[in-house]
DNA sequence: CGTTCGATGCACT
DNA sequence: GTGCATCGAACGT
């Protein structure tokens, strides 16, 4: 299947400018954004619908809590570029790399609404190794289970960390604006990060409440901020 | 519904 | 050797 655009507009990856600000900022405007993957000529895409903010090295549940290391070393560089790593030994989690000039920071893209390419989303969810009981899930994934959650999503847009570093301003990988209303998809919020244990009083988890594809249980609209306090 | 727990690889101390 | 920015099957309500 080839890559399939929105009525004539052509394929445009947001400039790194859009990198090059506040993470806050960036977390915030990457949700209703659609990302992209390419690979042999074939697209895989999605509306992101959740992500996380990874500040500094003051940030304790931020890569770059320890100092420049091997690993992290995309934190600290340009922005625009992704960062991919692999964690709990299967998952590779893929980042965007925010905050030029010093200040090491990235966006976690945590869950999407599949928008092209979804047979082979599906298919290559299908491909994930069985678990030590050998069984599979009785039913097919639904489509808004195939990017639900940031391990998820990069085993269906068959993203991994053969992806590190990548510039975003390319045209293999990459985020595009195809005009989505985020008003359209559900109201944003913003909550704490899931799945860290340090960290957890800041609230840089940001979502569209109530959708299907975010990851993690439902959360009343009353326990949530609607801006995120830093 | 809810919680628990094992699989799995690599960076880091 | 330790500890993960996870996932989902297998239990227990």
């Amino acid at each position: 299947m080839t890559l399939r655009l929105r009525s004539g507009s052509p394929r445009a990856p947001l400039p790194r400018s859009f990198y090059d600000r506040p993470t806050l900022d960036v977390a915030r405007d990457v949700i209703g954004k659609v990302l992209v993957h390419v690979a042999r000529g074939h697209a895989t895409s999605g509306i992101i619908v959740e992500a996380e903010a990874y500040i500094g090295e003051s940030d304790p549940a931020c890569h770059a809590a320890p100092g420049l290391t091997r690993r992290n070393r995309p934190l600290y560089g340009e922005p625009g570029h992704a960062y991919v790593y692999l964690n709990y030994g299967m998952h590779c989690l893929v980042n965007v790399v925010t905050e030029a000039r010093g200040l090491p920071a990235a966006v976690l893209i945590r869950a999407l609404a599949p928008l092209d390419g979804i047979s082979l989303m599906r298919t290559r969810r299908r491909k994930t190794k069985l678990g030590p009981t050998g069984r599979r899930r009785a039913g097919e994934i639904q489509d808004h289970e195939l990017c639900r959650g940031p391990g998820n999503l990069t085993r269906a847009m068959g993203i991994t960390l053969a992806h590190n570093e990548m510039d975003l301003t390319g045209s293999r990988l990459y985020l595009e604006d195809r005009g989505n209303e985020v008003g359209e998809l559900g109201e944003i919020a913003w909550g704490p990060r899931i799945g860290i244990t340090v960290g957890t009083m800041h609230p840089w988890r940001c979502f569209v409440a109530g959708h299907r594809a975010v990851s993690g249980r439902p959360i009343s609209s009353h326990a949530v901020r609607v801006e995120p306090s830093p």
